[in-house]
RNA sequence: GGCCCCGUGGCAGAGUGGUUAUGCAGAGGACUGCAAAUCCUUGUACAUCGGUUCGAUUCCGGUCGGGGCCUCCA
């Protein structure tokens, strides 16, 4: 099956040709490390989360090399630990680790290579010198800036052209630069900021310079796709696009150019000021990481969404349907299929239109749907297949793969044996036609979060919310 | 000013030149001791005005409305 993908760079949806098909590489822009990742943040891991798990389905897991960066050097995350009193080393590792164990909370896998920023200064250093020796970048007053005038075909990819940026500039044009659009690759650190040694004296990276050199070094000098918030597109992709480009002289950096869209919350563009960032950190204390995920995929990845607490009761309800049809064909004893047809998988027929995640959704619906049908219907041999069909197809969501019972149930706590004792009294009172006792039973646990369901196979409970 | 995106039924959200998205919520029904869960049924949806067309929500143009980017924010 063609994977179709919009590409940033033409605007259009393009079939996806891999360079090597026997190894397809990927890079993601991650995050700078310095807070807690907002479900903004989310968005872009999830996304290309599962854009890994369909590349590595059509050419196979081990064919897929996927690198995300950590940027460890900036000056916000200076300005935080100088607040908190921490050192900068601290601030990184710290702050990587929770992201890393959000990340694995809402289902996203780990990078095959989670390159750090501070891990590849000598390649940026090597990569800001091979520009200026090709002309294209100059040191000036401790930094040096990549002229953009020197690349003939630059902004491209945010179609835009030097005059109009520089028109459009919002700040003060610094006096080093031979032209206003240059941009900085390295730049001087104080006595009191972090900095390596160069050949420009005591400094540090520029914003740009780090993706291009971490990107080289572990993909090569051109991969296949290049992925990353649509905000990213101009300056950030625009120059590492030139860096690449003209430090290595090809005509392209990554041949697919791939950008989600914009996350707001309760219909509100988050924003420091209005104190209304969602983090994953905090989601993750009230709502089960896959309805997070969940409610990330259920608009198409280059439409806005918005994240609210009402979609995150909607994705949990639809969360409790889908694992509900698992968790009924298991209660009866049954065992799902996993020999599928590979032919058959609307999942990844939809996500091979563009990552069509909403489709994809729908159709996992569909097979619930059918699944609690033969349930009802007691139609045995159908139900093997549709139990893998869910489990298989939802895998590529990156849903559904937890265990049912503990979906319900959550973590076995130490009342479950009181619970069980509680069913077994009702069903006791229940064959006596004590329903007065059996109602207060019923009741009694519904108040402490317990509801109860009379199927045809016995009395089956769970945890509301 | 430049570049770009969006406007679908109560809500979320796909898609299509002529036939059902899907989910949530609501209504009715089946099942149930009653519920719950599940299943079935149910909604003259495509901002507006023109144009192209046998036919447009879908293509083109205008208008109105909303949003994003324009040097370090995913």
């Amino acid at each position: 099956m063609d994977l179709k993908i919009t590409n940033t760079l033409l605007r259009e949806k393009q079939v996806f040709t891999p360079i090597d098909p026997s190894n397809v590489r990927v890079y993601v822009c991650g995050p700078t490390v310095y807070d807690y990742a907002h479900v903004g943040n989310a968005r872009p891991a999830v996304v290309f989360d599962v854009l890994i798990r369909v590349l590595r389905d059509l050419y196979g897991a081990e064919h897929v090399t996927h690198v995300a960066n950590i940027t460890d050097i900036d000056d916000k995350i200076m300005t935080r630990a100088k607040e908190r009193g921490v050192a900068i080393e601290a601030l990184t590792h710290e702050t990587t680790e929770i992201y890393n164990a959000d990340m694995a909370a809402i289902g996203v896998n780990r990078p095959d290579v989670q390159p750090r920023a501070t891990g590849h200064v000598g390649q940026m250093i090597a990569l800001a010198e091979r520009l200026i020796e090709r002309g294209h970048a100059y040191a000036a007053d401790g930094h040096v800036l990549f002229n953009v005038p020197s690349m003939t075909d630059y902004g491209q990819l945010s179609r835009r052209d030097r005059d109009e940026m520089i028109a459009g500039a919002r700040v003060d044009v610094a006096p080093y630069k031979r032209d206003p659009a240059d941009f900085v690759l390295w730049k001087p650190s104080a006595d009191d900021q972090p900095g390596w040694d160069s050949p420009w004296g005591r400094g540090r990276p520029g914003w740009h310079i780090e993706c291009s050199a971490m990107a080289a070094e572990h993909l090569g000098e051109v991969f296949d796709i290049h992925g990353g918030g649509l905000d990213l597109i101009f300056p950030h992709h625009e120059n590492e696009i030139a860096q690449t480009r003209c430090a290595f002289g090809h005509a392209t950096m990554a041949n697919y150019w791939m950008h989600n869209g914009f996350v707001t919350v309760e219909g509100e563009k988050m924003s420091k000021s209005l104190g209304n960032f969602y983090t994953v950190h905090d989601m993750l204390q009230e709502w089960p990481g896959e309805a997070v995920r969940l409610l990330l995929l259920s608009a198409h990845y280059r439409q806005p969404l918005d994240f609210s607490k009402a979609g995150l009761k909607e994705a949990k309800t639809q969360l409790d349907k889908l694992y509900g049809a698992l968790h009924r064909a298991a209660n009866d004893g049954h065992y799902p299929d996993w020999n599928l047809d590979r032919n058959d998988n609307p999942v990844l027929a939809a996500l091979c239109d563009d990552l069509n995640t909403p489709l994809a959704i729908g159709a996992l619906h569909q097979v619930a749907r059918e699944l609690n049908i033969a349930l009802d219907h007691h139609r045995s041999r159908q139900i093997p297949e549709l139990m893998g069909k869910l489990l298989v197809w939802g895998e590529l969501l990156g849903l559904l793969q937890g265990d049912t019972d503990a979906w319900f149930k959550g973590e076995a706590g130490d009342d479950v044996e009181e619970i069980e004792a509680l069913i077994a009294a009702r069903i006791e009172a229940r064959k006596d036609k004590n329903f007065a006792e059996a109602d207060r039973i019923r009741d009694d646990l519904k108040a402490r979060g317990i509801e109860l369901e009379d199927g045809a196979g016995g009395t089956t409970w769970k945890r509301a919310g």
